[in-house]
DNA sequence: TCTGTTGTTGCAACTGGATTGCGATATATT
DNA sequence: AATATATCGCAATCCAGTTGCAACAACAGA
């Protein structure tokens, strides 16, 4: 029976070594899952559960942080920290885009700006892009853009507008 | 001699009453030196020490967040969380605005995006204001808007790019 | 002005996300 | 294979922020 060589290099190794970092399981299962959840963000903790889960010896906590850590630093991942003060990871997006959602602050939901909101969106996504090409051209590195809006949701501010006498 | 009255209340008095909030030597001596220092925003631990040093009985420290954090509840300061988790506080300027600012992963700096990047700045904060209009608009309530540009800045990327072999 | 209600204060203990130190282990390099 | 060095796992620690509670002070009504 031929040994099956590989010949390729797994796109997830691949990404790896292009960075500078070791091929080891957590990072290669840490990499994997946020890649194949690149549509959202997720925090240690979530990180941790998802990737208990998943098959292989259980991850250690700290070193799930300095995974994390290590990704973000290199380019890998993107990092936003929440207004709860919790880092939130996702798989860096082929282009840098201004990631800009609402966070309410009575029901902690945190929602993307869509539909009505698209527009304004569209606009600081467009200008944060052009912010951060002028960054670039000054010789600005592994730039990122966190548009974060904060407040009350309609959900929340009728019940509170109520309550007032 | 005639007795000194008081029938204007004091600016810092009103806006506490006029947000339904007692007026109390503590909450009193943080409006009024985030008021006085407006250009800028300050972690709990800097006003601590801001506020040790001006009259009056030492601030307690859980003291100092409950009166930072009622008072951004009710919208008279606005917070923002940096890239290390900690809150930064700032008077509400009078039209809310998008902060826009550049934090360096590698030294920790963390200024305004001025000079050059001005128009980009100009951009981002007519975005957000849109943004947040829209919002607005929705019946959200509170709002604040937070735009963190983040990398690594030129004068740390140049050591590093020679570090690489 | 007195008095009851309720928001506020100060202290101590606690929480929870994240970090550090260090010996053991695994990866990349020679 | 031998070596150098990055990474791992564990325990202890850090630190911004929170909570519980008794004492206190601002406000409102009488």
């Amino acid at each position: 029976m031929p040994r099956a060589v590989a010949p390729v290099l797994d796109p997830i190794d691949a990404l790896l070594s292009a960075h500078g970092l070791r091929r080891t399981d957590g990072a290669r299962r840490v990499l994997r899952w946020l890649l194949a959840h690149d549509d959202s963000s997720y925090t240690h903790a979530q990180l941790l559960v998802a990737l208990q889960g998943s098959l292989g010896p259980p991850l250690d906590r700290v070193t799930l942080y300095r995974l994390v850590d290590r990704l973000t630093q290199v380019g890998l991942l993107l990092c936003r920290v929440d207004a709860s003060r919790v880092r939130h990871y996702q798989a860096m997006p082929a282009s840098v885009r201004a990631t800009a959602h609402f966070e309410c602050r009575s029901c902690h939901r945190d929602s993307p700006l869509t539909g009505a909101l698209q527009s304004g969106a569209d606009d600081l996504q467009r200008a944060g892009h052009a912010a951060l090409a002028a960054l670039q051209a000054l010789g600005y590195q592994g730039l990122s853009l966190d548009v974060s809006l904060r407040g009350v949701c309609a959900d929340c501010a009728v019940p509170l507008a109520g309550a007032r006498p």
